[in-house]
DNA sequence: TTGGAGTGTCAACAAAGCTGACTTAACCTG
DNA sequence: CAGGTTAAGTCAGCTTTGTTGACACTCCAA
């Protein structure tokens, strides 16, 4: 299993280190949502609402089982959180145009104004985090991350970054 | 995306960068997550159980009480999945000799089992995405995820980090 | 034009968080 | 030693967010 690369390549994959990783993750993501979910609890969402705004916000018009796939839940339990969303107004769900089964998914003024103050919030830290840390440090958390994914979820994340962009 | 390299520590930090890290970070967990979960839904345990299995091999004799500010939970939580364990005979709790109000954790050897089951599975993965990024991206990596705590959580990993070492 | 496949909705249930109130036992301090 | 504090555990009840099952509407191709 090991290759013993230079000589270099094994020291830095004890087991020893990888458990620092696993465990800076954990703790890391606590960080990573605490700030939105101060801000979620004082109305009555949830960490669910907040991911179905941010890639709402991300790509307006997606249809609900687009998201379904890049949230990876079932789309029973992102129809409740969809369905409080569009009756308090942050949500708006359009029939399809060319499909008429398809319901494309776009943000309300009001519902942007949520996405803002909440991605502001996040943003916030991983600017900090990101400055902390320095240009070669985040190159590499996002070349760690990304091997870390899922080979679609990796799909995902670069469909989304190119109409981000 | 190709950023001005001249204007440095500035263009870095646009928004777009920033929403690809959290982007990032979030389907990052999710195959962070994904290999334990898929053992562990085939017996009666969640991702709480594992928590407390990881925690408890990492810092053996560990009390309750700082468990539970290691996991972030309410005592109450912990407590349903702490009484599981000790009664399917994974965990032992043992009444501590200085002080007997405490209970000190201990994995038995059936927990131990499950353990390495579990964190196999994990360093796995965390080993394929450091292998593939490459040393210097994982020191990167480690950094980021680090400014990234709250400051009690990164008192923490540094104490778990020491004792584990 | 009809039957199968795709998209979305409703209902009921389960896991795992949470708060609040309480007990028991042990420790510690005045 | 009496009284207050701390550690752990418990009971009850609630919320969020996941699950499966059943169903309706729409599209498309045989």
């Amino acid at each position: 299993m090991a290759e013993v690369k230079g000589g270099e390549a094994l020291l830095f994959l004890t087991d020893e280190q990888l458990r620092q990783g696993i465990e800076a993750m954990f703790f890391a993501y606590r960080g990573f949502t605490a700030d939105p979910d101060r801000i979620l609890e004082t109305m009555a969402y949830g960490r669910a609402h907040h991911r179905a705004i941010h890639f709402i916000a991300r790509s307006p018009g997606t249809t609900v089982n687009n998201l379904l796939a890049i949230l990876g839940v079932t789309k029973q339990s992102l129809n409740r959180v969809l369905r409080t969303l569009i009756e308090d107004g942050l949500v708006e769900s359009r029939v399809g145009t060319r499909d008429k089964r398809e319901r494309h998914l776009y943000l309300t003024e009001e519902g942007e104004t949520l996405e803002r103050k909440l991605s502001d919030a996040q943003r916030a830290r991983m600017r900090a985090a990101f400055r902390a840390a320095g240009p070669d440090a985040v190159t590499g958390f996002r070349q760690v991350l990304e091997a870390m994914m899922d080979s679609d979820m990796r799909r995902r994340y670069h469909a989304i970054r190119e109409a981000g962009t």
